[in-house]
DNA sequence: TTTAATTGACCGGCTGGCCGGTCAACCGAA
DNA sequence: TTCGGTTGACCGGCCAGCCGGTCAATTAAA
């Protein structure tokens, strides 16, 4: 066997570059010698690991899901009430806007991107698949939260498209207009609104 | 008499025509070239309405803007008791993304750009002022709504900032997965919650 | 242990096509 | 003829992706 190199690693390194480079200057004003760079490495080695550039932006869109799934499972360990659970969740959403300010530069790429590719394109499905599955688990949390006595609520699916809507909401405001916000103050309003449209 | 040309008139031709373009194919795929033939004029006149493609961008952004205030101006026009006016406004907001789909595309391409422009760029500072004057109109409505004893609410601002966010979470959801969606349902769902969170 | 042979990860100079922007020529009304 | 308005052929910079070459790591024969 020839060298080893482990391939997943500095896949993952390639990935963390891009994020960096898209993060800043934006997709399409990006250059590939840019990402390589900052990688640290040469620019034909990215295409060892990607096919192009638009298929980097679809492979750092799918690890920027898992990471921010993962940050949420994170968060929410143990949590078991569902109203505690709906706050943690809140809470870890907009901590996430500072704690991951790339991350969201780089989806409003990906939206801009999507909006304009086929509908069964990699990008459209990955947006698609992680919105349906974060409103999935929303609704779990909900009708378990009825079926407890601690919320009220006829249509659990709305309420879920509702409370992931004001988290992404935000998350763009904030991202355009960070001074105009204080996020802990808005945290604690959020949560109580959305309590309150539960009670 | 030199010939007289409305420029104002072939100004928004070719904005109209920028609009289609860049909601269809994103402003960094649209070629200038696809814009005169959809405006039905050459490349070059173009040039003699705008300096460059990013300022017929932010210049169809402010147009936009424009275009979008009127219409809720026009929807909300003589309705003076504050919940009906932030029923009005939701109806208004949701309608508007059938309305006005191709907006909300290009809105994305400007999100992208505006995010890694300059603070004080124009486009920036369009998306920041549109926005903060959004929220001072809601800000009186719901201050209103609280005077007149329809409403309670400790933080008009955070509340405001809350609805706007959802209306704005909201188009992004329904821009990439309109299927799952039913507008007339999440109005109705929308505007229940909202108005349970100022009740 | 030494060293020749082999592998494949890595590199970056190059190129072809693309497209924003220019401008000399053109058009037609006065 | 004049001149404001229009045009599209053209230019030149840019960059994604390619590809032939390099060499460190590894193997195995000596």
């Amino acid at each position: 066997m020839p060298i080893v190199v482990d391939k997943e690693r500095k896949r993952a390194e390639i990935l963390e570059a891009a994020m960096t480079v898209f993060a800043r200057k934006g997709f399409h004003r990006s250059k590939m010698e840019e990402v390589a760079v900052e990688a640290g490495i040469g620019k034909g080695t990215i295409y060892e690991y990607f096919e192009s550039k638009h298929q980097l932006l679809q492979s750092l869109h799918g690890y920027m899901l898992a990471k921010l799934k993962e940050y949420y499972a994170e968060k929410l360990h143990g949590i078991e009430e569902p109203p505690r659970i709906i706050g943690g969740f809140l809470a870890a959403a907009l901590a996430s806007f500072r704690e991951w300010e790339p991350f969201f530069y780089v989806f409003c790429d990906v939206w801009a991107e999507a909006g304009r590719a086929e509908q069964q394109s990699l990008l459209r499905m990955q947006l698609r698949d992680a919105y349906k599955s974060s409103i999935d688990d929303l609704v779990l949390v909900v009708e378990a939260g009825v079926a407890g006595g601690f919320f009220h609520c006829d249509h659990p699916r709305l309420a879920a498209e509702h409370i992931l809507a004001c988290v992404d909401g935000l998350a763009l405001h904030w991202l355009y207009d960070q001074e105009a916000f204080d996020l802990d103050e808005m945290t604690e309003a959020l949560t109580r609104a959305v309590m309150r449209s539960l009670e």
